[in-house]
DNA sequence: CGGAAACTCGTACTTGCGTACAAGTTTCCC
DNA sequence: GGGAAACTTGTACGCAAGTACGAGTTTCCG
């Protein structure tokens, strides 16, 4: 049901993944658009022909290359959740926390590609969903942590807000938004025990 | 400076004003990948050749729909704005509000699209720069308005995860992402007087 | 060791793109 | 009413895109 791709062997599974990390790279650097065969085999370092020998299609390529993307960052950020749950952090800590992620360029332009896509492309919805999941979860984490009283519900608000705030600062400019005291006051105003 | 576009008569500037609605259209549809001269000349039922008449370059195009959205957005929020700041609306009805705005498609894709493209073009920052401006005035108005203490700098996390939940909205679908919930959440925690 | 399946890759085809442009029409103003 | 400037539009050019493919090489397994 995968299209008419042959079973792979080991060496083409390298192949795939090094293509899919090019596709990453490019998306992360000239979005979407800027994806075709031929910048992704130049930044993979491959001849054009392996592209639709691995892929049948440009929009399978894509829809590949984000799940790759959703399914690391995934596993990256349930680990950090796990770690979260255990250390109890308080909420100045969690700021910075999240402050660095957003600063270190985390929430990625291919993140936020993906959003877009999904939005037209049903088959990455899921992906996407999976990726909101994660998002969540961690978020759940670390505000049970620092004690919130409500730490599910908050956690997509908060979720959201990170992202909103990461995509403000990409569109306007760092020096447009302030991340770190937007997160302060944010926490804050969820910690004490207001709401049921 | 404009480029070498001739002075415009009253008729043509019909014509521009067309062209880019059809172009935000398309934008709307399909992103700003489904967006060339062809489409864009279809859905504004115009010939081809208009489309380089009036405008040098396609990214000359999408700069000057994109500005034209948000000349229109910010026009209409400021409206909104003075309008909460007059009748004292209570926290629930600025909720409704905010989730109205939102179910009502409005952070329309378009905002998004705008959002990624001032990443990569420079020329749109200034322009997503005034979007998020009239966005945050709005915004401020309504704390204020229902007694939100900070509402200053409420006002920019507010945008932010209204921007975000529209996204994750677009992204997994609309029962993925509870809304009114969600922000009901997010003013609830922010009103209680408690940061300076 | 032999053949089938997986893989490699240069090349070529078709399509749709941005853009240019020439030949025409309308509008405006003196 | 005449001429210049604004506008209109069909057509065409060159290019980059997605994709197809055939001829070759490697890998695996019985």
């Amino acid at each position: 049901m995968e299209a008419a791709s042959p079973a792979r062997q080991a060496r083409g599974q390298e192949r795939v993944e090094q293509i899919l990390r090019a596709t990453l790279a490019v998306i992360g650097r000239g979005g979407v658009g800027a994806v075709t065969h031929r910048t992704v085999a130049e930044e993979a370092g491959v001849p054009l022909g392996s592209l639709t020998y691995y892929f049948g299609s440009k929009q399978e390529l894509l829809r590949e290359a984000l799940r790759l993307h959703v399914v690391e960052d995934a596993g990256r950020l349930r680990a950090l959740a796990a770690e979260l749950a255990d250390s109890g952090a308080d909420g100045q800590q969690i700021v910075d926390g999240f402050a660095d992620v957003l600063e270190s360029g985390h929430p990625d332009i291919a993140q936020f590609e993906l959003y877009l896509e999904a939005a037209r492309d049903p088959a990455l919805r899921e992906v996407a969903a999976e990726s909101l999941r994660a998002y969540a979860e961690v978020a759940e984490a670390a505000l049970r942590a620092a004690g919130v009283p409500n730490a599910s519900g908050a956690a997509s608000v908060v979720v959201a807000a990170i992202d909103g705030l990461g995509l403000h600062r990409s569109a306007a400019g760092d020096k447009a938004v302030d991340l770190r005291a937007a997160l302060a006051l944010l926490l804050r105003a969820l910690s004490p025990p207001s709401g049921a």
